[in-house]
DNA sequence: TACACAGACTAGAGCGCGCTAGTAGAGCGC
DNA sequence: GCGCTCTACTAGCGCGCTCTAGTCTGTGTA
């Protein structure tokens, strides 16, 4: 920078307003600096930057590696933060590298606020994030911590795919869960309530999974081998999200399942991939780039009067009915 | 920091060299300074740290969202990163943020070297980049620029491929490629190789594609489309990777075409969904972890000796088969 | 006793910027 | 001529850390 003031004649300060695209040069003078910098290969160190001016107008973003979904979001979260002035890094967690150690680095990094996508790390944890920094949570509610949150209305959208499937005459309806994953306490009691309501009580079965497309396979072969064993097949499945639904399809499709004939299977998120199934999936939309914009404009609105008590999005999910549903088979339970 | 070290009754440097683990203060020092720190929720800040060193130890990783081989690589860059005590940081080009954007926000956050995963930006830009710091590409040969290149020898995947198909029975083995897609050049070129080696010139047929799911279905579409009009459908298609492959098989299974009765399928990456699919994807398996380690370690120690010619890790890709992949049908061209 | 030496610690410069408080000079009205 | 304002620009401190060049003590050695 004193390079580049020098060779054209001027202080590093004006330097620095041009950088910043502040008023305050001729405009002769910025075309100058501007040319000057160029050839000498001078780029900004954010580093430095940063720590002079106190804030680093940049947002932290925590994501799961192979969460199809988390793709869909940083998509959306990019666009969104730039059109507010702000700067973006990544940092992921996988499978053995923890979201503690994902969410460290950011703050490490000067990161002013956080969004996590789907974390699962524990409450006390996130409520500790949330005192450190400005913190969006997506898709997890943490109770009572200083933590904004972005969700769709699960319950709303179990809701309608729970109708969908009793309209097409389905009664041994099961749910595989997203066992501690986010989202799936909300998304297991609406389900819970929607067999209620509809005096299914004694159909109500909820198998204990993950958001993985191997959850979704294993409890595919759970359900064959109960075939085997002469039970029946659940005539519809509602999976804990896309993923799980798509494993879910392999494994009976591999094994000669028809779906929808023989059974029906109904997702969660609308990922990006879930209208490429062999049959399109019937899914619950949850509209990635309207949540990606909330979570960075809940993260800024934070940084700007950090006193903001903790707050809530709840965005309306809507049921995509694809190839996978279809009417009910004859029931013989 | 200052807080910390009044408070521990010390000097600033003192807690410096603490918090770096450096030796030179007494064990009893240490421990108090630490619990000082943490009573009052110090944690050292990397922009100043980075300012203050000359060096940040920082990688930056430019990755494309939605790339499942991307996210395979991202988890084995973490760890061998760590293990040579340098920092990651990751930036996402997407539908509408460039590589060279993705890749700007990284030099800007001071990261020391750049590794790019499937750079499709032009050769120029990827040369500048190496000239502006320690830059490894991944699948993607720059010629001629200073960047250091880690890829699997596409040239023998295809190969084994190839054979397999050809052993199978099949001739009229289509590729469909992966456009100006890193290592598709080279794979298109083995394809016809193959074609050639094995008297099959007339067979021949490379279809324009890219490294997507979309554009798997939008050839199956094309093929569908040519038997309707009384074409016969190739009997086995090279995908130019899992992806594309995956497209491919959807769309087929989707207009009942059976896979690998009718139409043999093999994909490129074995990345982490393949053997999730219906039948499980014959494929190409790049190692996903051997290639992050040795990208990560080639960044290191061009950092440590800049002027270290461009190098070209080779790792041998290996043929997996499994369901996609079958005898070919009697032909009838 | 004198001296070297290692271990524990500190003073203070400086990393590359942003920003506040300023100056210099031009233009204006009276 | 004066004071005023406005634009274009500058001096220099400080952000939070690292690192070099020390100081000071206590111990071993000639």
């Amino acid at each position: 920078m004193a390079d580049v003031a020098a060779k054209a004649g001027v202080s590093r300060a004006l330097v620095s307003i041009i950088f910043r695209g502040q008023p305050g040069a001729s405009e002769e003078t910025r075309q100058r600096v501007l040319r000057v910098a160029d050839e000498i290969g001078y780029h900004p160190d954010s580093a430095a930057r940063l720590l002079a001016r106190g804030r680093s107008r940049t947002l932290g973003v925590m994501f799961t590696v192979h969460q199809t979904f988390h793709a869909d979001l940083i998509s959306g979260i990019y666009p969104e933060a730039e059109r507010l002035g702000y700067d973006v890094l990544l940092s992921a967690a996988t499978y053995d590298r923890s979201e503690a150690k994902a969410a460290e680095a950011l703050l490490s990094h000067r990161c002013e606020a956080l969004i996590l996508l789907g974390p699962e790390a524990e409450a006390g944890y996130l409520d500790e994030l949330g005192r450190r920094a400005a913190t969006v949570s997506v898709g997890r509610r943490v109770p009572r911590a200083r933590v904004d949150f972005v969700h769709s209305a699960e319950g709303k959208g179990v809701h309608q795919a729970m109708e969908h499937l009793v309209e097409l005459g389905h009664r041994r309806i099961v749910h595989i869960d997203g066992g501690r994953s986010p989202g799936s306490a909300e998304r297991r009691r609406a389900y819970r309530a929607a067999m209620r309501r509809h005096g299914l009580e004694a159909e109500v079965r909820v198998i204990p999974g993950q958001h993985t497309e191997e959850s979704g396979i294993e409890s595919g072969r759970l359900f064959l081998a109960e075939r085997d064993q002469g039970q029946a097949l659940p005539t519809a499945v509602l999976a804990g999200n896309d993923r799980c639904a798509w494993g879910l399809l392999m494994a009976l499709t591999r094994a000669g399942v028809d779906v929808p004939r023989d059974v029906s299977v109904v997702g969660y998120d609308d990922s990006h991939l879930s209208h490429l199934m062999p049959i399109g999936l019937t899914t619950v939309r949850q509209d990635a780039t309207l949540m990606a914009e909330h979570a960075v404009r809940f993260a800024v609105e934070r940084l700007e009067n950090p006193e903001l008590e903790a707050r809530e999005a709840v965005l309306d999910p809507k049921l995509v009915v694809r190839g996978t549903s279809g009417k009910a088979p004859e029931t013989t339970a």
